[in-house]
DNA sequence: GGACACATGTAACGGGTTACATGATTTC
DNA sequence: GAAATCATGTAACCCGTTACATGTGTCC
């Protein structure tokens, strides 16, 4: 078992600092902390709450419901102390899967149902995560919610989230359509617009903006750094 | 080495079809392909090549730059194929691993300095991308792109690329003015604007949506299923 | 009292990463 | 002709996944 802890480990004892969960609790919860912003699956929680428990970051205490046994987790100070460590370490930047890109580019190899499906796909779970946003919206005006204490920081959050899946709604919509109004998907006579579509982007070109001094060759975009 | 190909093998496969690459090549061009949208790390480029060259989707032809060798891989038929069927299965969902996310909702256990330099970075990313989407911009409008034939569809990719930035470069800015305006990182005296935020959210709560049927069970999100 | 969902995990595979290696070209 | 960088990889670890296992409450 590797020392290093991932920003997976710190995802789980950021929950844990909330209040106390155990572990099947913690991984079931996640839909509403980090699932979106970062998705896991359930086993990779169980083995962070082993590491961070014989780590001494989290404790756990074995209760009983009814028969059956479970332990239930809480931060230890040491755990806390890691925390506020790893808050003055770099981000590691904002990272995609998106595989429906990968599609689009190859869609001329295939059918006009082929890319509808998937770009409708793309809308309804965008769509369906939307409404999920609406449900923690509605718990927070209601005051129910489990980090009600915490709106001020979670309202940044959701509207991070929101701002996010209505610009892929969106996206996917005029994309449709754009699709729709195409007889086939070859080049044939789609050039020109394509270019009109280019040129109406909301983005300098770097022939506009060569007033600056040139970007230091250091600003390199850093690529993913999860572990 | 399994048999089974993976969103990355189809990722490869899609570039080589675009023209034949050296490996070099395609590890190093990805950027103008798939870096943000499916970003992986160049060994594994490397490893996918090895195993469609045996598998017979790509050929290797070896050519010589000066004394140095390197092997050139074209797409075969059965690649081509192989691409075909592809579309034909399920697309995996859009997912993001945004750690900043998770910054932020620690951030009370740090400074104001911490949460500020993460959200800046966010930012800084988001604009940096953003200068690269201008260049490929300049580059269609110029007619030298490698893909100058694919205009028509390439435009909807960038477009997509475009819009995700500048809501993620909006969200940064809106948010590092509002924690601007706080004094500090606890909760008090925060909690009615927290709110406040919430309830402007551009969202429907289910409590508004209650008209309709109700959701069927079977509509629940998928996790990532890259595999 | 059988079926089914809940609660709590473990095992094993493999994809993705980091780190290293090595010759060839170019730069100064 | 030394240093830096380009070009082309290989090795190994480990995180994340999929698949399986097993007891317990609950519903009808």
């Amino acid at each position: 078992m590797s020392k290093r802890l991932t920003t997976t480990s710190y995802a789980v004892l950021a929950q844990v600092a909330v209040h106390p969960w155990s572990t099947y609790e913690l991984a079931q919860q996640r839909v509403r902390y980090f699932r979106y912003v970062w998705p896991r699956a359930e086993s990779a929680i169980y083995r962070e709450v082993t590491r961070l428990s014989s780590m001494g970051l989290i404790t756990g205490r074995k209760e009983y419901v009814g028969k059956r046994a479970r332990t239930v987790y809480s931060i230890t100070d040491q755990g806390l102390a890691a925390l506020r460590q790893w808050l003055d370490t770099p981000v590691s930047p904002f990272a995609m899967d998106f595989e429906a890109m990968i599609r689009l580019f190859v869609a001329p190899l295939g059918t006009k149902e082929q890319i509808n499906s998937t770009l409708t796909q793309v809308q309804n779970d965008a769509q369906e995560m939307l409404r999920f946003g609406g449900a923690v919206k509605q718990e927070f005006l209601e005051g129910i919610a489990v980090t009600q204490d915490q709106v001020y920081i979670r309202a940044l959050a959701v509207d991070f989230f929101i701002s996010l899946l209505h610009t892929v709604d969106a996206w996917a919509e005029r994309t449709l359509r754009e699709i729709e109004s195409w007889d086939d998907l070859t080049p044939d006579g789609k050039n020109e617009r394509g270019l009109e579509i280019i040129r109406q982007l909301p983005v300098a070109t770097p022939e506009e903006s060569v007033k600056g001094p040139p970007i230091p060759p250091d600003t390199q975009l850093r690529l993913r750094r999860s572990r």
